[in-house]
RNA sequence: GGAGAGAUGUCAGAGUGGCCGAAUGAGCACGCUUGGAAAGCGUGUGUACAGCAAUGUACCGAGGGUUCGAAUCCCUCUCUCUCCGCCA
């Protein structure tokens, strides 16, 4: 969440920055306008509440002191019945009034850092660079070469489990298990992340750590019965590992890797990318996730971008980075890069890494802290990645090494994965 | 799933209604001592909110209740441990 007190020093600054991601910022009973009139709210009320408080304390101990000497203390015994009361009254106000500030303050996205572009969409992100030259012949689309090879079978997904999922077979299943090992590898041995495997399910503390709760319950799958949901992304517990500590300034950075299944309803996208594996209710992903010193954010953002970046240049897969821009920003996010690998078959780039700078958004959330010599305990910085999406990795490199006679080659940096295979070709019919 | 025990500060551990934000010990920091170290001695050592500050308020797993007053009494929940059952 931001921070409450730059809420009450730089409440315009933050307005206008809000305004670029498109928040409403204006409407009286907006998310923004309620939590500044709940803080001021809040803090009047609990400071009538310290001072009968303080009062009630004091008189108390009088209490006590005459009870203990045998003398008479009906006269305190009886104003104090009343403080008691009002006391109650004002920390039931006070409450109320915390609660609904916090919900307010839970549910308003981070700020923009200043070196986000303007704009509203998708369609204003900036393009940065360009690597590798994507391949301009006619390609089949995955689902496609997959199902023709016998490695995908959506039909399988649907019948086990419904829409939006899908079943590998053989070559296809190999390669799902060479990616994730072959990207574990990678960022575990080279890139100096400690690997971590963590549950796949987490509790509504954790979920609220990261940001996914209280605004998008909507698109978790929460399980029957229990206070818990499938995670969307092992950003959720690998960061929570840290949730409400206080590290010494010389742990960090901390960088963890992890590989997890996903889990997401995709509740707003009806109708996009209904066939293939680019969006499914259940994904292989790699995980990057950096606790950083707020003052190496950006740094660590860049570190961390590049260590996607290399599992594309390793598997030699054209791509491009996007500066997305304040109105395309994630919820919790203030800087997000994207990696779009190049898919030939729909021409265009698709989003297969997204990079995110979370500022001390997440730390203040979750609770996780540092301190430096002799300072007072402050948020960490966190900055997380995928590194990469598997299911869209396996989309890439099927539509990127196709080759005209229905087989696809396997990228080189992969092979030592898969036993050693060069090519996967369709079984000779009997 | 069944039965029992427990949750206190960095750790260990006391505390059954006021003198408890919390004994004691350990750890850690600083100082004294020492040729140096150990020992010894002394001082300090949580978080959050409000306030320029003095200070005030809250926090003894979480939430609620009783009371003038709760770490301490009552209720609910969560988690941990032990035993039994089941089990990759």
């Amino acid at each position: 969440m931001i921070d409450r007190k730059a809420l009450r020093t730089d409440a315009s600054a933050m307005e206008e920055a809000l305004k670029k991601r498109g928040e409403d910022v204006v409407a009286p009973d907006s998310t923004w306008k309620k939590s500044l009139t709940l803080d001021a709210q809040q803090r009047q009320l609990k400071s009538e509440s310290e001072k009968l408080q303080a009062e009630r304390n004091k008189v108390s101990k009088i209490i006590g002191l005459k009870k203990k000497n045998g003398e008479d203390a009906s006269a305190e015994l009886q104003s104090m019945a009343e403080v008691g009361k009002q006391t109650k009254l004002l920390d039931i106000k006070a409450k109320e009034a915390e609660v609904a500030f916090n919900l307010a303050l839970l549910e308003t996205p981070n700020i923009p850092h200043e070196s986000v572009p303007d704009g509203q969409d998708e369609s204003d992100n900036a393009e940065i660079r360009r690597w590798g030259s994507p391949r301009t012949d006619t390609v089949p689309a995955h689902w496609d070469i997959g199902e023709d090879l016998g490695i995908l079978d959506f039909d399988a997904g649907v019948k086990l489990a419904g829409s939006r999922f899908s079943v590998l077979k053989g070559a296809g299943a190999r390669m799902e298990r060479a990616l994730i090992q072959f990207m574990l590898d990678k960022h575990a041995d080279v890139h100096g992340y400690e690997e971590v495997w963590v549950p796949v399910i987490a509790n509504r503390k954790t979920m609220t750590g990261t940001g996914q709760l209280p605004k998008f319950e909507d698109d978790l799958y929460r399980l029957e019965g229990e206070d818990a949901f499938l995670i969307p992304t092992a950003e959720v517990p690998v960061t929570n590992l840290y949730q409400d500590m206080i590290l010494d300034a010389t742990q960090l950075p901390i960088k963890h890797c992890a590989h997890t299944s996903c889990f997401r309803r995709e509740a707003g996208s009806a109708g996009r990318d209904t066939r293939g594996m680019i969006r499914q209710h259940q994904f292989d992903k790699v995980e990057l996730v950096q606790l950083v010193h707020p003052d190496q954010a950006l740094t660590a953002l860049d570190d961390l971008l590049s260590h996607a970046a290399a599992i594309l240049e390793a598997l030699e897969l054209p791509y491009r980075l996007v500066n997305l821009c304040a109105g395309d920003l994630g919820f919790s996010a203030e800087k997000t890069f994207d990696l779009e690998v190049w898919l030939p078959s729909q021409n265009t780039y698709r989003e297969i890494s997204s990079c995110s700078s979370f500022g001390q958004f997440q730390g203040r959330r979750a609770g996780i802290r540092f301190r430096e010599e002799g300072g007072k305990p402050q948020a960490v910085a966190t900055i997380n990645g995928s590194g990469l999406a598997i299911g869209r990795t396996m989309v890439a490199i099927l539509e990127n090494y196709w080759q005209a006679d229905g087989s696809v080659n396997i990228p080189l940096a992969l092979q030592p994965y898969m036993a050693g295979l060069q090519k996967i070709q369709t079984k000779p019919t009997a």
